[in-house]
RNA sequence: GACCUCGAUACAGCCUGC
């Protein structure tokens, strides 16, 4: 058994979700007797796959086979079910357990409120956090810290601060993920100045802030001025003596995308200092910067980043070429935009409708209706599924071309494809 | 030997305000 577990684990370390389910199979039919532990890492692997069915099932399996579901076994479910977008079955597990005798502790309520969170019902979540110290079960810093997230993953700001305060009040400690988490929360609420404070607040209470809490803050500058904030917080950290990764550099990178066109040579900049130091610029890093040449207007460098890309052995995917088709396309090179969009078939992997989107935006801005009606054709010949987005483009580049019926055409073919007209 | 929390990339139009 001490094998067996040895290998588990192992395979669940690397994410070898479905080897690890065939192993636990070929391990049954070998008749090996499954203990509570290899149970365990069978519902994590099931959850990683989203198959939260399986998962919830085996509660009921394993105890046929006379192994008894622990507080683990059912804490790992209501992950698994969390994970799977299930967050009320995860919630109703907790019931479940008492059902069974046994008891909810704090890392089961943490592991609800998380799965509350994933999928944005942060009223559920702080309900949960309610519930537990009623039943006399006290939050730790996870408690507070994923009921932050939820708050911040809903978009309510306000609340993740509120829950901050309530960490002191119920003297819970917060450590670095929380404050990580809260900036997040700011950020993603469009609120710089304050996740800026919050890094701020952080020494103040003697917690150090770590390459997670400037790269989250540098995210959060996403207003158009605040590209020389986000290359501010990057020296910063440097002078603090926190090292920038791939992640620090593609969220400054970014944000010389809000910086009204003007920025793009901050960004080839921080592109070729990452990779001075030694931190190879990832796909994330060049979409960035190709973002930001295109919102300048610099098409040529838009093309050559996506160049550099390819012979830097790194595969350009649906947002690399949507990236640069749409910066060609702001530039007005639709013609640009339709050879790279032809371009992608046949390149090994399965392009979504993005990529097609942004085409149309270009042969639109282009005046070039009659290309945008080709492009629609395009994608059924491809099986790519047009969406609202989709046909809203070629609407709109109708409506510019003065083809009002052209633009009713599509109105009427949105309508029998099943996409709501919005 | 099994369970919980944090950071980066692409797409439309309309309306309102500046």
């Amino acid at each position: 058994a001490k094998r067996y577990s040895a290998c588990l684990s192992e395979l669940a370390q690397h994410g070898h979700w479905e080897i690890l389910l065939q192993m636990l199979a070929l391990m049954e039919r070998e008749n090996v007797v499954l203990d509570v532990y290899m149970y365990s890492y069978a519902i994590s692997a099931w959850g990683k796959l989203h198959q939260w069915e399986k998962a919830v099932e085996l509660l009921d399996t394993m105890e046929q086979r006379g192994i008894v579901p622990n507080d683990v076994s059912f804490n790992t479910a209501i992950v698994a079910c969390g994970v799977s977008g299930q967050w009320r079955k995860s919630v109703d597990l907790l019931q479940d357990m008492e059902r069974r005798g046994l008891r909810p502790n704090v890392v089961s309520y943490n592991s609800a409120v998380s799965a509350c969170g994933q999928n944005r019902r942060w009223e559920d979540a702080l309900l949960l956090l309610e519930e537990m110290m009623a039943k006399g079960i006290t939050p730790n810093t996870i408690t507070f810290n994923s009921a932050i997230a939820a708050c911040g993953t809903s978009g309510r700001w306000q609340e993740a601060l509120g829950l901050l305060e309530q960490m002191t009040r119920e003297k819970v400690q917060p450590d670095v993920v929380t404050y990580n988490t809260v900036i997040k929360a700011c950020g993603d609420g469009g609120q710089r100045a304050k996740a800026i404070e919050m890094l701020r607040e952080m020494p103040e209470r003697g917690i150090q802030p770590n390459v997670i809490s400037y790269s989250a803050a540098i995210a959060a500058c996403t207003s158009e001025d605040s590209a020389d904030q986000a290359l501010h917080l990057l020296t910063e950290m440097k002078d603090a003596g926190v090292t920038p990764n791939a992640v620090s550099y593609s969220s400054a990178i970014r944000a010389c995308g809000y910086g009204h066109g003007k920025k793009w040579p901050d960004a080839l900049q921080l592109l070729e200092e990452m990779a001075a130091k030694g931190i190879e610029p990832n796909e994330v890093a060049y979409c960035s910067a190709i973002k930001a040449c295109g919102v300048g207007g610099q098409w040529e460098e838009a093309l050559r980043l996506f160049k550099e890309m390819e012979q830097h052995s790194l595969k350009p995917g649906n947002v690399a070429y949507a990236s640069v088709i749409d910066a060609c396309g702001a530039s007005g090179r639709w013609q640009d935009a339709l050879r790279l969009l032809r371009q992608m078939n046949g390149k090994g992997f399965h392009v979504n409708v993005v990529p097609y989107n942004v085409a149309i935006k270009a042969c639109s801005k282009g005046g070039e209706w009659a290309s945008v009606m080709q492009v629609i054709r395009e994608m059924e010949e491809m099986g790519v599924t047009p969406t609202v987005v989709t046909y809203s483009s070629a609407i709109a580049a109708c409506a510019r071309g003065r083809e009002w019926q052209e633009a009713l055409g599509l109105l009427r073919l949105m309508d029998d494809k099943g996409v709501k007209p919005n």
